[in-house]
DNA sequence: GATCGGTACGACCGGTCGTGCTATCTGTCA
DNA sequence: TGACAGATAGCACGACCGGTCGTACCGATC
């Protein structure tokens, strides 16, 4: 017999494949089981309620993007050259991660606005994380001179946010084959106003 | 006995909020019969299949982003005056418009994007038809000089959805005080650079 | 060799899903 | 007043849901 290591780990894999596709509500622990090739009593062995293999999938997600998208990324040199090559990970990660639906952390942040809970608060706690690292490793480009040094560094990640979720919309929602090239002169752009000194004045067009 | 009309509009009325909250998948007959006031099958004889109330639904969300976006909008003098205020009320308009959820459409294009079918088909026309929009009223905002003459459209509504998207996430799931604040700078800083004539070379930061 | 925790199974629970069929109610008009 | 049509309710169906049951096999331990 597998070990049961390798066997959680199997669920793990497969259902990350699932949420990507379903998301994490349209996961059923029947279509798990069986997608596995096991019973579902027997998938009960291994967590005791579905929230359990929520928040199991929801930590696995994380575990996969850091193996996909941060790590490799931190072999580039530090500055902009790192978040550049990070970005480039992060944009479709998720078919390259062998994932055959979206980003699963994507959807479930559509999916959860509304739906409080510890599944809720995990994904949220997980999404500040990631923020957190833009944020550092924006932060280490101002430092060594690649970005400006009165950069708003939060909302240079804020808005890097909006390009990988313009993207990640335009490339599967909509099926853009631009889709590619709108993030990449997105990014360029907002790179390019991140290095040299603003102007003074019109730091808002929407009254507030 | 209120107008079989009255009763359809009610229905997709409080199913709108539903599927704010619940999302397109979410939605079920037994719920949405029970939150207007009346049986399962009585709600069935107005649609006669599931699909028929979502597709409903959609069609629902249209008009009431219209009634709540577009048309007070249009009042605005023609121009970068009409696209900000439309844009002013594009963010949290649902909120606006009495639903207790997020945006649906922007949900739904998490949601559907890999469930093919007519619901996705009549999602992604919506979705089309609201870029086209976007980018009919930011075109006029270049003939009457207010943008640039070689301002790239698709790539400015591009990365206006990219703003709506995070500030979608940002003020419903992370609940950021700050999220009308940061759309704000973002859009601004859009314009901005929309205004003036771009430089020359560095248009990409990402290998493509 | 007896015992035991972990893993897995098939059967089954109460409940809800979408979807039909049929009966009843209600307002309208002759 | 009575007939008719549309709106609604009641009810039942098959499927599936998350979850529990008793049971059985496994390797390790005593």
């Amino acid at each position: 017999m597998a070990s049961a290591q390798a066997k959680h780990d199997r669920i793990l894999e497969r259902g990350l494949d699932l949420v990507s596709q379903a998301g994490l509500s349209g996961l059923t622990l029947g279509g798990l089981a069986s997608d596995v090739g096991m019973s579902k009593s027997g998938l009960f062995a291994h967590f005791r309620s579905k929230e359990a293999v929520q928040l199991a999938l929801l930590r696995s997600m994380a575990r996969a993007a850091e193996a996909a998208v941060v790590s490799p990324a931190m072999k580039a040199p530090p500055g902009l050259p790192r978040l550049t090559k990070l970005v480039e990970n992060w944009l479709g990660w998720a078919a390259r991660a062998g994932l055959r639906g979206g980003c699963p952390i994507a959807a479930a942040m559509f999916e959860l606005d509304d739906a409080p809970g510890p599944i809720r608060g995990e994904a949220v706690a997980m999404e500040r994380g990631w923020r957190a690292l833009l944020s550092r490793l924006t932060g280490e480009a101002v430092a060594l001179g690649h970005l400006r040094q009165n950069l708003g560094v939060e909302q240079f990640v804020w808005e890097l946010c909006g390009i990988y979720l313009s993207h990640h919309v335009s490339s599967r929602f909509l099926q853009d084959p631009q889709a590619d090239r709108r993030a990449s002169l997105a990014f360029g752009a907002l790179i390019k106003r991140s290095r040299s000194a603003p102007t003074i004045g019109s730091t808002s067009a929407l009254a507030s």
